[in-house]
DNA sequence: AAGTTAATGTTATAATATAACACTATGTAA
DNA sequence: TTACATAGTGTTATATTATAACATTAACTT
């Protein structure tokens, strides 16, 4: 399966896990994608929380620290990025991905001082 | 009760717990606290919790999301600001509070939007 | 003094996340 | 082509973080 981490290919249980995320209007929380899941094998929280960690890691995924939950990554620049930020509509829960390079670029360079 | 609310001064559940997060080099977890005030009386999770919400809400502490951690605030104008942001130390987890007006324009300026 | 609001105390339980271990699949190198 | 290394899977149990619900007490308001 190394060939799928190079690729940026999916495992299976990764592949269910990011269309449930990907096709979602809202960030999801991993007890709910677990639920969501069950029917396609997946039953335990672990393998959820194994698929969640590596989608985190290769940028396909973000986790709103905040909320407890993940949502799929909104722009294609992210593998690269790591410095990312969420606006949350403090009304109707509305999360969108602030995809600033002026912001990055200032986190990046808080982070190199 | 409701003056010490006014002037920002604490109820003896939030100074107590205050005093041990502001004395505090490094972030506290709830539970942590928990077990370092239990010699003061305060012996269930939720005393924790209530207190640490005012104290946030006050703008006296930060959570930290992503360490589910708690942190006094070092600057004095966090009443106000309410954009906060830290970064934390990748090799030794040392937390510093961001206190940057242009970050914390820039936010603001995205929030209005 | 009666009413209102915020804070407290307490028990139980919900929600989120990881440890530990056995096993399987895939790719690498002798 | 076999062994061996590595990443991923499955499973059970348990740890960690957080809230619900309800009764009570303290401080201010009128």
């Amino acid at each position: 399966m190394r060939r799928m981490h190079k690729d940026n290919n999916l495992t299976k249980n990764q592949q269910i896990i990011f269309d449930l995320i990907d096709k979602s209007p809202e960030p999801l929380k991993a007890y709910s994608i677990l639920f969501n899941v069950q029917k396609k094998g997946i039953k335990a929280p672990l393998q959820v929380y194994r698929a969640l960690d590596k989608l985190v890691e290769m940028g396909k995924i973000h986790k709103i620290e905040s909320r407890n939950a993940f949502i799929a990554c909104q722009n294609s620049s992210c593998q690269v990025s790591k410095a990312t930020a969420f606006s949350i509509c403090e009304m109707c829960e509305k999360i969108t991905e602030i995809s600033s390079s002026s912001l990055s670029k200032y986190l990046a360079n808080f982070k190199d001082k």
